[in-house]
DNA sequence: ACACACCTTCCATTACACTGGAAGGTCAAG
DNA sequence: CTTGACCTTCCAGTGTAATGGAAGGTGTGT
């Protein structure tokens, strides 16, 4: 399978393809006589791995880790579930930030309403954002 | 006023303030004989602003924006509350993605806990993440 | 022989907000 | 006169996940 017919059965770009192969989550295929990439199924299934693994929110370089564990013969299972660990905590971080920001910006669009703007002086830029001047 | 007591009065370093000076958020200061950056203390208000935007999730493109608005000698009130509304509509967008995510990663971590990682076949890398293999 | 689709490598670029470091100038104290 | 602290400019790099394009090789059909 040369590399236009994996992009088009997994939906990855031809460059995208190249470029997982180069970051070293995707094997380097054997090469035809003429030097173009000869993929087999294996590819595909690595392929589904990596978009499961984007979709949950790992890094491309997190993927490369469970792969050399898997490649050093273990199980990669606990280091994933260190990563779900660690993910999780990390997404309620940010949801709780988000949260208290989009909060902030409520209360600032609110006092915007009944803010005048030409009472705005040139000094804050603008009052709306940086009130007290 | 030279560059690092003004970094020493508003916590950004020199390396930062002539960054924000280079992309035209921080007014080029007069500069003495030598040729040393001489802030006065609308530097100071300036940066107030600067922060107080990053605060509240605006890049500093858009402080950019909002300064050019004000450099015309018109109000940026309009222009502000319009981010505003747009960031607001963004941060509730993530919001509800991250609170998607944290849902799936959650219901993977509970399934890990079932699974056995001797059960984990090296063709999906891992059966947690990649289940049906 | 030639067109055309496809392939190869390599380098640059995107957005974001800086940071690091090199090479050299300025200024006050000793 | 020299040391040391500070300043200057300019270039490069950080991390993320690719994308764009140039220059050139391969393979198939006519």
């Amino acid at each position: 399978m040369k590399i236009s017919e994996l992009a088009h059965q997994s939906g990855i770009t031809t460059k995208a393809l190249r470029f997982y192969e180069q970051i070293g989550v995707l094997a380097t295929p054997v090469r035809t006589s003429g030097g173009y990439r000869d993929y087999d199924e294996s590819a595909i299934r690595r392929i589904a791995f990596i978009k499961a693994s984007q979709s949950i929110g790992l890094s491309l370089a997190e993927v490369r880790n469970l792969l050399r564990i898997r490649e050093e013969g273990v199980s990669p299972c606990p280091a994933v579930i260190d990563l779900l660990d660690k993910h999780l905590i990390e997404i309620g971080r940010r949801i709780r930030e988000l949260t208290r920001l989009e909060g902030n910006l409520a209360e600032l669009r609110a006092n915007a309403s009944e803010l005048d703007a030409s009472d705005c002086s040139p000094e804050s830029v603008c009052h709306i954002i940086n009130p007290r001047h």
